[in-house]
RNA sequence: GUCCCCAUCGUCUAGUCGGCCUAGGACACAGCCCUUUCAAGGCUGCAACAGGGGUUCGAAUCCCCUUGGGGACGCCA
């Protein structure tokens, strides 16, 4: 039998991490087993439901490149069929008519608690076999075994035992006929002929519900595993409203989606003592029952970690692919200066982010306003000044402007003027920077270029005549 | 309140049939080394089995209780 796993969100929002990362479970779990991802959009409640949180969720998942094999199924245009499975359960006597106001059950509900009895519906209705013509439209009940247990036997959790006796008759229509989020799970996961359901451990409490639901119906009941929930840095639950971002967030970050990819397998799961996984090995490393059974909190430190490992070690013209977006959002234009495949390899070891390194690479196209104060008063000084005016002239000579050629003359210079290498390096990084800090000095120069350099060469010798005279 | 789940360094985790654990790795943090700046890298350090009972020759590993977190209890999903 083929696994089929799916996703299964609805779209009152974004994508947010916790979803992200059970959408990968589910996707990794599929492609391990070489079977079949599905994508199910859960919208019937239309209240909140919208179309721009559906687009949103897909380009979370195409960003991720979590890619489904079917679907994007939406429940909403699947009403027909559930319609008619409520009425198959009604003939079967398996469901029925509730007629009863939301006044009767808000005061059943309120005598419960004063009880300290869990709250849930009597079966006021359940063996009733009129049809009151009052004013009250009436719901669909599922009639939930009334003993026995329901054991699931969770592939994260392990065993879990549930007496129907804490279980009630869920509604499964509302009184406008449309159907609840317990039935049409269930109808769908039949008809999808899943196999292997993956989600949020929040759902493990409707697990019981939904097997007699699905015993109702004669349907297989597929494998269940309920992973654990993400928590926020303060150890309370992720959500919308709290501290939860959206997938797309890390995009605008500057992360790449192999590292986020990496950090959420983490989350949770681990193979050994290994950090780092490419998306093939965790398609065969992943073990769905390997999955850790408690929570785990957000580390963004962690995540900035893996961020530069992967801008350390991914190709260049991936990371300059993406670097491009970040710096058109900088209003930079990458064609009016060094290849960005060198700006990269000049910058991965210095930046945790795309956005970083962005904002880094800037001065090498559109230069600079003006020194750092700091370092132009602690570098650019008088005594260096022949050094400086020295190092133009023979950096004006050089014919071939590679990073070997420069770093030669630096050293010529340097010694000629008996001067450390770090003495000469420093003015000349916050001349042709605007700051003291840079890539190594001479590749540092060669994505300045050599006639940008000589220029910015005068203006430095300019700034420290003009210092030199003038008030201090 | 009732039911369900969970519990190893600050964080993510290793620890799979109890002994190889004076509890390992990674992030973060601190120090040192390297060094033309910043990084990167190397080395070292700091730091945990929630508490209490059992079972056993022996428990982080099994059982129970307590405590502490989380979740569910909707005509939301």
């Amino acid at each position: 039998m083929t696994v089929r796993t799916r996703f299964a969100p609805s779209p009152t929002g974004y994508l947010h991490v916790g979803g992200a990362r059970t959408a990968l479970f589910s996707w990794l779990h599929a492609r391990k087993h070489g079977g079949v991802f599905v994508l199910r959009v859960e919208d019937t409640d239309r209240e909140r439901s919208t179309a721009e949180s559906v687009n949103a969720i897909l380009e979370g998942m195409t960003w991720l490149g979590l890619e489904y094999d079917e679907g994007p199924f939406y429940q909403t245009e699947r009403f027909d069929r559930y319609r008619a499975v409520i009425q198959q359960l009604l003939d079967e006597d398996k469901a029925y008519h509730c007629y009863c106001s939301k006044e009767r059950l808000n005061s059943l509900r309120v005598e419960q608690l004063k009880n300290k009895q869990k709250p849930r519906y009597d079966g006021h209705c359940r063996d009733r076999r009129d049809s009151p013509s009052g004013s009250v439209a009436p719901v669909v009940r599922f009639k939930n075994p009334p003993d026995g247990n329901v054991v699931v036997n969770d592939l994260i959790k392990g065993r879990v035992v549930f007496s129907n006796t804490e279980l009630d008759d869920l509604i499964i229509a509302r009184s406008d006929g449309s159907p609840t989020y317990n039935f049409t799970v269930v109808v769908d996961d039949m008809d999808m002929e899943i196999t292997d359901v993956i989600r949020g451990d929040d759902h493990l409490n409707n697990t019981p519900r939904q097997i007699n639901i699905l015993n109702a119906l004669g349907a297989a009941t597929p494998a269940y595993a309920h992973v654990p929930m993400i928590l926020g840095a303060d150890g309370q639950r992720l959500s919308k409203r709290h501290g939860a971002v959206s997938t797309m967030q890390f995009r605008e970050e500057g992360f790449l989606a192999e590292a986020l990819l990496n950090y959420l397998v983490r989350l949770g799961w681990s193979h050994g003592d290994q950090e780092v996984f490419s998306i093939d090995e965790m398609i065969k490393l992943f073990d769905i029952n390997n999955v850790q059974r408690s929570a785990a909190s957000f580390d963004r430190e962690k995540l900035l970690w893996l961020s530069q490992h992967y801008i350390k070690t991914s190709d260049r013209a991936h990371i300059a692919h993406h670097l491009s977006r970040h710096l058109g959002q900088l209003n930079v234009d990458p064609t009016t200066g060094p290849a960005l495949v060198d700006v990269v390899d000049a910058l991965r070891e210095r930046a945790k982010t795309l956005v970083e390194m962005a904002q880094t690479s800037a001065v090498y196209y559109r230069g600079f306003k003006g020194y750092d104060e700091k370092d132009a008063s602690k570098f650019l000084k008088p005594e260096i000044l022949g050094a400086l005016t020295d190092l133009q002239e023979r950096l004006a000579l050089v014919s071939d402007w590679t990073a070997e050629a420069i770093h030669q003359v630096i050293q010529e210079t340097a010694d000629a003027h008996g001067l450390k290498l770090g003495k000469i390096a420093q003015p000349l990084r916050v001349a042709v920077v605007g700051r003291a800090v840079s890539p190594p000095i001479d590749v540092t120069l060669t994505l300045v270029g050599q006639e940008r350099t000589l220029e910015a060469l005068d203006k430095a010798q300019i700034y420290i005549r003009q210092r030199e005279v003038g008030p201090t």
